[in-house]
DNA sequence: TCACACTTTCATTAAAAACTGAAAATACCG
DNA sequence: CGGTATTTTCAGTTTTTAATGAAAGTGTGA
């Protein structure tokens, strides 16, 4: 029934069925997650039914997940010539996939939190003292802290690995 | 029927209703994120039954996110002599908060991935030339950059704000 | 130790999220 | 064009997750 699968292929399995699950605890749904661990430790980019063989869904999901995974820049399209189907290729180096997944979540995720931070404080700015004085406070404090992370994440975005790299070893030292 | 609340009061409810959007999006159930903002904007500690009323929300439910709450160390509890409810209060420090959930998100979704990737990359470790060899490689190379970023973060965890911001001012100027 | 105030649990229900499969749309090729 | 390979969409279904509400549990003080 199940072909025989080489040691490493058993490890991947595990990773993509664990990584999978991890994916939901952090928000990423379950097969986007998956795929994703596929096609990083993929040898060769995958078309879509490679994808939906390998983990047996259906072509609208693998191909809504795929599409999404284009979406967060952590996958491209790839397409061979004298072959019309779409190839798919996770980047691979650790650093780049940092990079990319601190852009999209700050902008998916921060940005919008930020905006409500400062419309909540705009809307009491001209509370005096008492409890509507310190829910202002409090969404000031709030903004604060995420624009100057925002900050330090734009930053480091910006470094080259090595440099980062530099700069946290001085930390730590 | 709805008694006219403050102006900063409705500031506050458009901050709970939204801060619970944004809750789902990081992975965390709507009512959880609802309560954590009503009770970081609360001039007082709440009880379950105000928390009930505000939110419009059964008991069962308020208890259990309030509690997990507590379990996340982003919520305490306070008992009023004379009084024997439990009352609710969270950490309002915005740097506290971060120190928290940092090290909550260590501990439930960084270390499990890591244990994943180790036991991944021990199966393959004798795999020679070819995609073996290179799923092991990726396996390192995921894990090594997680037990980077886990360094820093103990490291900043471990810093007081003043020293935190002072650092990072450095790498900013 | 009983009555009461409050907390906790959990089987059931409701709501949300994810997935399927097939039809529709699109792109390419002779 | 017309045929075919491929991609895209989406209504309907399944699965998962969260919420309800009532019953059971706990602890306290009279």
């Amino acid at each position: 029934m199940s072909k025989e699968l080489p040691e490493w292929e058993k490890a991947r399995e595990e990773f993509v069925v664990q990584w999978g699950s991890l994916g939901t605890q952090w928000g990423i749904p379950r097969t986007m997650a998956q795929i994703h661990a596929l096609l990083m430790t993929a040898p060769e980019p995958m078309c879509t039914d490679d994808v939906m063989e390998r983990l047996e869904i259906s072509r609208g999901n693998a191909h809504t997940n795929l599409k999404d995974l284009v979406g967060w820049n952590l996958v491209r399209i790839i397409t061979k010539k004298g072959d019309r189907k779409e190839y798919f290729e996770a980047e691979k180096d650790v650093w780049k996939i940092f990079i990319t997944i601190s852009k999209e979540r700050k902008r998916r995720e921060i940005e919008p939190a930020m905006q409500l931070l400062r419309d909540c404080a705009a809307r009491t700015k001209d509370e005096g003292a008492g409890p509507g004085r310190e829910f202002h406070q409090q969404m000031q404090d709030l903004d604060e802290f995420l624009s100057f992370g925002v900050k330090v994440a734009d930053t480091v975005i910006s470094m080259k690995h090595a440099s980062a790299l530099q700069w946290a070893m001085r930390l730590l030292g």
